[in-house]
DNA sequence: CTGGGAGCTGGAGCGCGCTCCAGGTCAACA
DNA sequence: TGTTGACCTGGAGCGCGCTCCAGCTCCCAG
């Protein structure tokens, strides 16, 4: 397939494939007679998973580490890989532990909130006179408004 | 508390502080007879909140556009803070499927690599002349290296 | 054989989210 | 009273990850 369909399919920009290609996020495809690039199922694969490392938080230098392993032979790549992979593994799985107890964070302000906007606990708005009294280095500071 | 101390506890540098109040993401504290922002116990949580939306990928925009709100009195400013956490909480459970997903998919890439590196399977290094062979559009085109 | 659409290259530009700097003030301590 | 270090402001700079552009070639339909 040509650029401008691998773009439709990947959900990415052909500049964007350009630019992954140009630094290296995805390996120089073939060109047919005309110097245009010609890609395989494998490209669309590859894309696909990328934006999975991605989507969870892979930065570029390691996703453009992976793509470095990725077309070199050897079982020393392959391990590589696999340690990466389970590094990110884990910080995934830290990240949905996080995502878990912000699920339940949001749950319980909306809650709140609801309570609010039904009247039946106050709003509270300022955070009263909590600023001005305040404790610990605050007190050793003369303070103003 | 001073910005510096303010800074070791969120983990966010005192630049960075400034910044925030610059662009309205946090109030502008009190000041203390020498000009210096004081901070009280409000501020601190503000930012650990903050850091909770903007870690599980609240953008810049809505953050902002909460904080504005949060200082605004009235049932509509409670009410479209709500519709926001709401709309962010399906966000979150969506990116908690999608990373339950992607830690199945990591875990099946190591265990794979781990059989490669043991000689288990064979390294499957280039995708194979799959490449050059090629189905759809490229067969209607011409190919050369 | 002509027109239009897709693709090509190299390079400039951009918005985000900080980060750093110069040049100064101020307060606490010796 | 002098030194030190935290803090102040305004503004420039920066790295990331694209995004856009000019000016060109190529292919295919009509």
């Amino acid at each position: 397939m040509m650029i401008g369909e691998l773009a439709r399919h990947s959900g990415l920009s052909v500049d964007t494939l350009r630019y992954y290609e140009k630094i290296g996020l995805v390996p120089p495809p073939l060109r047919d007679t005309g110097g245009r690039r010609v890609y395989d199922a494998a490209a669309l694969r590859w894309l696909g998973f990328l934006e999975r490392l991605k989507a969870t938080g892979l930065g570029m230098r390691e996703r453009l580490r992976y793509a470095e392993l990725r077309v070199r032979p050897g079982v020393a790549s392959v391990r590589e890989r696999r340690e990466m992979l389970e590094q990110h593994r884990d910080k995934v799985a830290a990240d949905l532990q996080r995502l878990t107890d912000t699920l339940a964070l949001l749950d319980d302000k909306v809650a709140l909130y609801r309570r609010i906007e039904s009247g039946e606990v106050a709003d509270p708005v300022a955070p009263m006179a909590e600023a001005a009294i305040g404790g610990g280095a605050a007190r050793r500071r003369k303070e103003v408004a």
